[in-house]
DNA sequence: CGGCGATACTTTACGCCATAAGGAGATGTC
DNA sequence: GACATCTCCTTATGGCGTAAAGTATCGCCG
């Protein structure tokens, strides 16, 4: 299941996401506390990196740190809000330094696999809505580094905006793609070539006149290609490959 | 909440999005069914456009036609093999005809806006997993008319496949970014612009280093673009133009 | 025409989920 | 020592998908 994030209290959110390092608490009666919005967000993505999304209740939060759900609250105003600070604790794994890169073809394309290979490493994250973003301080960093590895490429803003959104956009799809499918080959132990080929003799079955339906996608599919057991990296790389002559060329019609 | 499709019984899915369209029925005993797959799908399709994902249970559409829940799993066998069905039939919205534009351009981007205009009308459509695709009729008639608008094009088949790839998910992303927008904005009776604003200033006042800490972000967003409410199309335009340049250069390096 | 098997649909039940409400115990300040 | 404050718990509510089993209805065959 998917999971919409940014629906929580967004001013609850921001204010954990950005704000101060908790301080050293001094004067505060009561017990001491025995976690921390780090620890509980630390919890929260080793659930969802081993268990997925759909695993992922307070229950198995609370559980993971040996406690209940109900402690949690104390903490984080609610499980919307804890996935905003997952999503940008993940994206902080990327690395946002200045790039030795030779020119903003590798630069981009650096990027890209950092951020293909971070969704990767944390599929649930792309279960998490992107619109009306959190704006956590990694996404942002995550932003202006893409921004700088495109900056040689010289765009005006209205363009270098297109080309942000569709790298993004691109990104994050395919990383969508590859990461169900590993998914599933996971959780049904079916290869992903064994899947497709079943796949294709039940539909052969079923749709005896594909190939007259649908000629051009049997004439690709005819069309060999790379080797199938990395069709979603070769997807990958063709795909980016007509992203940055899009951008390296001058706007057309 | 996001769904996974395409996670229930792939074959009966396959078997239900291809099979024959329900004979006469002869010679069965047992009282007359009241109810059918298509009408099933199309009471599943009201109550997620109207309430969206999260209310989409078995319950809920059960109750639209007059049943219980239990009753639909006569028809269908669960909630993953009705999705992937209500997936399908909104795919088949699509234009599959020939097209009378004038070049490939101008078909490729009539798709995308289709495309666009139908995940809008059905939002929740991009909560459905797209890896492992179930292969619906509609589905493989909405990639068949992509690869004949880009035939013109005259790509080589592993770029083609990278355009596919990079316009489908392109687009997929904007609506799903759009969408989500004018479900917040719906949901909250907050405007978009208002919200960027209110977000914008919280933002301002939790970190007041921005500019510091993202030069290039806060450069782009002061160069004022188009008008801010219609700031999703924009994106949309400029993102697609940068793809479509993309496919008609040739290779880079 | 009687009865029987197949089918449509229902009720009930199970084990999950997020979280509201309220209580118990620990810890600090006065 | 009294009290306020804070952490964490137990309990409860109303949802979910669907397994299991019961009931009602129909068509066929004897």
């Amino acid at each position: 299941m998917t999971v919409y994030a940014g629906q929580g209290d967004a001013q609850r959110s921001l204010a954990l996401l950005w704000g101060a390092p908790e301080g050293p608490r001094t004067g505060r009666s009561g017990p001491k506390p025995g976690l921390s919005v780090a620890a509980i967000v630390s919890a929260g993505i080793a659930v969802a990196d081993a268990e997925g999304m759909a695993a992922l209740s307070m229950r198995a939060v609370g559980e993971r740190l040996g406690r209940t759900a109900m402690a949690l609250y104390t903490y984080v105003p609610g499980k919307a809000e804890l996935l905003d600070l997952m999503h940008d604790r993940v994206l902080a794994e990327l690395p946002t330094g200045p790039r030795e890169s030779e020119g903003w073809r590798e630069a981009v394309t650096d990027w890209a696999e950092e951020l293909y290979a971070c969704y990767l490493r944390h599929p649930w994250v792309l279960r998490v809505s992107q619109a009306r973003p959190v704006l956590g301080p990694a996404e942002l960093a995550a932003m202006e580094a893409l921004l700088g590895a495109l900056r040689p490429a010289g765009l005006p803003p209205a363009r270098l905006r297109g080309a942000v959104a569709a790298l993004w956009q691109f990104v994050r799809g395919q990383a969508a793609t590859a990461a169900d499918a590993r998914g599933a080959a996971a959780a049904t132990g079916v290869s992903d070539e064994d899947w497709w080929s079943a796949r294709s003799a039940r539909l052969a079955e079923l749709a005896p006149d594909f190939a007259d339906r649908f000629p051009l996608l049997a004439a690709l599919q005819s069309a060999g290609g790379g080797a199938p057991e990395d069709s979603h990296r070769e997807a990958f790389r063709s795909g980016l490959a007509v992203l940055l002559d899009g951008i390296a060329s001058p706007p057309g019609a």
